[in-house]
DNA sequence: TATATTTGTGTAACTGATTACGTAATCTAT
DNA sequence: ATAGATTACGTAATCAGTTACACAAATATA
């Protein structure tokens, strides 16, 4: 199968735990290269002890990149080798402040040659390579802090779902999604009021023929999203937003921004200048939405919808 | 303060296992995303056998770098789940032939889009970097793959090593270490013999007077090795190196070679034309050195000691 | 000032890998 | 033909890290 040679790069975390294993297997016999006895795990510890005196628990498991347990566990073990010493913050008692100890200053006298003859031993590795490792992981650790991977996979999942939904104008035969979508999530948060059923069941009548509108998401040509846009008779809105509605099975799948920018746009083609919504705070995603569309919350406006606790505008032109 | 710039290259080790642990962390979020029930851990496996249908455990330990006891157990744990099957070879009663059921084919489709969009993020990721991460890896892999990280920083030691010794004329000072180093070595393999003490006893008059020289290494200014040429009343041969003894402290700093070198060299400045020397194979370090050095095996010469069983000799000119 | 929250640390349990070792099948060199 | 070496692979023990949790001390807040 092709396929999977052309998409190699998702093996990168093997791979890097390959190569970390590999430059990592030898680190015990170079210890006793130098007849220094020390764990290899004990000296990323040690160094960021020989540089900076005194340091506490956390303060190393930040600096070295490990979990405090793990710097708690190396100390204990370094602490039966006498390398360290342990004395409690007396300004603070919960610290646990680490030093050095007199026998871990002489074995970093020691350890110094092994140092200097492992980073030559590294320095001559990446002077033979033509692809500098040291600042690619620079580089990458970087961007990782930046935005993780997984938030990055979101949003290429995201743009590629995107090329797979469609908005289309409303047509008879999606009344019955129409309903079906908007009832499911009214009838799970809210009730539902009269007026919601009178726009239900004859969006064709009080909708359309008022001179609104209702754009329909496909995806896969199935049709998961619905939204409505009414024709107001108010002197500071032309349009409200309203009857948005997608289903469960397109959650993630990018259909609600979709739908609601497609929404927008029609009234900007129009030539609406402002949109009005109202909304319940308990529909977070929706609200977050909005938001993102531009949408302001605004109050006053009388709603015959009881579920109704925030209103919003977005000026189109 | 950036703790891996400043302890230099020596963390690599360390800093690679950061990122390979910020590049994994996510991983079973993201098969959550996309609704696929699997463990991170078994995707190389699982992608192993999508490529390639019918694989040995060995097989596919070798291919992924992993143990073969961890893929056993990986495997086993598909094999729960009904992603895998497991035959026996016919040919081969020992190999146990692991491929995807049918489940699991069903897997690897649904998980394309995944794998699809992971590879889009981390495609992204190496486009905003400089420096290309997959390409260094590879480069250090194979670089490592010819010479081992221990192998290079032995032989940088050496390197730095060798600078600390010095190989310096006789002198009568050095007639007590000259003995000592040498009692040392030939009483814990063999026994002292008669013309060991003339020699050692009294290297002016039965090493220097008759023509031959003695060379000492210092290490850091202390004598820690010593070495004899002394002139042999032979047609073919002009001198015989002996009694060439190195102190434990210096193991593995060079000094032997550096020493035995000198020697040659001495030799060669004196107009020889052939150096001889006798052994005993049970010093294999000994017999290696000298290997190094040219000298080769060769038989027939009366000998003085009982300890020798195998007799050398090098062409100098 | 009392209470809730945050912070620092240690212990316990878990995890994903390893090495060590045992057994059985196969290969190889007399 | 067969003893000894090699290979395939499973189980057990170990290892270096993690997360989960408990508890005390310090800090923030009502």
């Amino acid at each position: 199968m092709n396929f999977f040679e052309e998409v190699g790069k998702v093996a990168i975390g093997s791979r890097l735990r390959i190569l970390t294993d590999k430059v990592t297997e030898d680190a015990a016999q170079i210890y006793k290269l130098y007849h220094i006895d020390m764990q290899p795990k004990w000296f990323p510890v040690f160094y960021a002890l020989v540089r900076e005196k005194e340091k506490t628990i956390t303060k190393l498991a930040r600096d070295i990149g490990h979990s405090h347990p793990s710097v708690s566990k190396i100390i204990s073990e370094m602490l039966k080798k006498g390398y360290v010493k342990e004395s409690k913050d007396k300004a603070d008692g919960r610290r646990n402040v680490v030093s050095l100890s007199k026998k871990g200053v002489e074995i970093s006298k020691e350890i110094k040659d092994q140092i200097i003859d492992v980073n030559a031993a590294i320095e001559e590795i990446s002077a033979q390579a033509q692809h500098k490792l040291w600042e690619a992981i620079g580089e990458w650790e970087f961007l990782l802090e930046q935005k993780t991977l997984l938030r990055r996979v979101i949003e290429k999942k995201k743009e590629r779902d995107s090329l797979k939904v469609e908005i289309v104008d409303y047509l008879p035969e999606y009344q019955e999604i129409f309903r079906s979508l908007n009832v499911e999530w009214i009838s799970t948060y809210f009730t539902m009021e009269e007026s919601d059923y009178k726009a239900l069941d004859d969006p064709q009548g009080y909708i359309l023929d008022k001179g609104g509108f209702i754009l329909v998401a496909l995806y896969e040509g199935e049709p998961l999203g619905v939204c409505a846009l009414i024709k107001m008779n108010d002197e500071e809105y032309d349009f409200e937003l309203a009857k948005m509605a997608v289903s469960p099975k397109a959650q993630g799948k990018n259909v609600g921004f979709l739908l609601a920018n497609a929404i927008v746009e029609k009234a900007r083609s129009l030539g609406a200048s402002k949109i009005y919504l109202e909304s319940n705070t308990i529909l977070k995603p929706a609200i977050n939405l909005y938001h993102k569309l531009g949408f302001k919350k605004v109050a006053g406006k009388p709603t015959p919808y009881a579920r109704c606790n925030i209103q919003m505008e977005l000026a189109v032109k």
